[in-house]
DNA sequence: GCTCGCGATGGGACTGGGTGTCATCACTTA
DNA sequence: TAAGTGATGACACCCAGTCCCATCGCGAGC
């Protein structure tokens, strides 16, 4: 039946967010994914490395969008300027339609601990590209770890602000919104006198 | 045999330490472990959630440690004096004798990305506790969430220097220093001009 | 048109993590 | 001495994830 019909990883994607979101991540079976998407367990497995992955399936190339968006900023750019080529690179992946499934998708890993565990994977990963490419453009170290950080925390907080139910701001606007504020509060903690004594 | 005797969970934590830099983590079964403290996989699992969490012991108690040492801080002391005891109030754990087996742990981590994924988990525990104890003393969210990555980045890079197999300097040192460092590096970012056109 | 190779799938056996239940044992207290 | 409590053992069970091999559809070459 379903057997060699196209899009075998789309549709056990779909079938895995219907099921989750009927009776929760926990209670789903990897063989009730796989059936209800006409395929078998062997093949959702070959197609997803998890039972988790199956939600975070464009994640890793975010990464390679921030990655490749900082490596292309002018060599005169600053760093919160590449932080911002970054967050926009990201911008396709927001489209309203993809709305709804945002929300769901987060509920869902807002009440599974595991998925959570993974989210921050993932969100580690956004961190490593985003540092790798500030260090081959000459950033030190500290000042690598430290941006990637706050840009990561940029992106998901603009995400999480994106896919709120009454939003109707576009996700780049947002995005600025959070960079810009988180910013200045970077600018305020460093202002702060030294501590030690 | 040692049915009874006492201190079963440090048994097997010793007994799974062991075991992971024999054969490494996954080539361990947690049969194997509860054999070799001298118990069973039930009485495993009795004390350990995950076959992970074995590794992970005193995390939760870290997370404790900062948000008391930041509700302990002066009202009128800064975000980075909050920061700065939250850092000190973890130095009991890093005595001289546990540096081994905190190398041994780190190993283990960097080669298992199980390990590593559960790692993230515990620091955003630790991250979102330091946001919090900042939150019941007034800041706002954004600075609170700022606050506390920035923390935690001072924190791991810290253990991770601290944990290097020639350093010699004391835990305490080293994390004022990261800490000061990244204060510094926040200044930069955020003295950086506005981006957008 | 036939065959052959290739890639995707199915199927089933197997390991091991994790859960649940019930019996058992040691120790305490009445 | 008997009852109660808490930690353990023993066992059955479910499911994620791995492995291996058979099968199927499709295209290329003959």
């Amino acid at each position: 039946m379903a057997r060699w019909e196209p899009n075998a990883r789309e549709r056990l994607e779909r079938a895995a967010l219907a099921l989750f979101a009927e009776r929760g991540y926990d209670a789903t079976t990897v063989n009730e994914i796989a059936d209800r998407a006409g395929l078998t367990k062997s093949t959702f497995f070959r197609h997803y490395a998890d039972k988790r992955e199956v939600l975070f399936g464009g994640q890793d190339m975010l990464a390679q969008r921030f990655s490749d968006a900082i490596r292309a900023s002018a060599p005169t750019a600053t760093i919160a300027a590449c932080l911002a080529a970054a967050l926009d690179s990201a911008a396709p992946a927001f489209t309203p339609e993809r709305h709804d499934l945002a929300l769901q998708r987060r509920a869902l890993i807002a009440a599974t601990c595991e998925l959570r565990e993974r989210e921050l994977l993932k969100r580690a990963g956004l961190s490593s590209a985003i540092a790798d490419a500030l260090r081959a453009r000459g950033a030190d170290d500290t000042t690598a770890h430290l941006a990637s950080e706050l840009g990561v925390l940029a992106f998901s907080t603009a995400f999480a602000r994106w896919a709120e139910p009454e939003n109707r701001q576009p996700y780049t606007e947002i995005a600025h919104t959070a960079l810009r504020d988180l910013q200045a509060r970077a600018a305020a903690l460093g202002a702060e006198p030294d501590v030690r004594a």
